[in-house]
DNA sequence: TACCAGTAGTCTGCGATACTATCTACTGGT
DNA sequence: ACCAGTAGATAGTATCGCAGACTACTGGTA
């Protein structure tokens, strides 16, 4: 993918990963799974490590070690209350930010010498 | 704004300035000016003039020192070729982005139980 | 004259975030 | 004994938006 999307996903790979624990309480490698099975399949494993123990920390997912049969014990995150309410906030974030965006799209077809392909 | 919107805008700003810059040439100030114009009132200055410098040394605008009647002049920033094809790839990344991030929310209000308010 | 507001642009330092790369730990298969 | 797969952690790097201060120029006004 474009380089333009390790800055884009700064910001919305929270929101993205709040949104996977609202359907269910998942641990990292699965939520890393969970991912590239919905098409974002270029975030790294790291990635999601560190997002996770960010969400800890501010307290907005519950935290359960939970042994394995393969390998190490598992870390399941649950999303909390706080963690809904942040979900929520983001969700106002994005669509106030995507409809300005999308506007300025519109504009943008509506010129056809802006396109050069 | 919330603080998700700093770190939302982060590789979406440069689109959305790009996209302007595609409306019509402008220089920073005015640039300022019409992202207020069209909702994006938090965006701070020095964050507009400090993207515009990284545009230029990338070589994705051609800049004119014009005078002006009132203060300092202006540098007055065109979109070129490179811009525009960076400023279409910006468009596909963010579709595919949006796009995911869209079916994302559908689950979400999906199973009311996930909304707390 | 001296000061201030408005226009236009620049710069330093900071905090947050995603990526790269590497590491530990455990299991099962060869 | 070794390797692949599962699961998690971490140090270092680069990018980017923000806060805040600064220069430069013009016109108005006390």
């Amino acid at each position: 993918m474009a380089k333009q999307m390790t800055e884009m996903l700064k910001g919305t790979l929270e929101g993205i990963v709040l949104a996977i624990l609202d359907e269910s309480p998942a641990y990292g490698y699965e939520i890393t799974a969970r991912l590239r099975g919905k098409g974002l399949s270029d975030i790294v494993e790291g990635t999601v490590y560190a997002l996770l123990i960010r969400l800890e920390k501010r307290g907005q997912v519950d935290v359960e070690k939970v042994p394995s049969e393969k390998g190490p014990p598992r870390k399941v995150y649950t999303l909390n209350a706080m963690g809904r309410d942040y979900l929520e906030e983001f969700w106002k974030s994005w669509f106030f930010l995507s409809e300005r965006i999308e506007a300025l799209h519109k504009n943008y077809t509506n010129h056809p010498e802006g396109k050069s392909s």
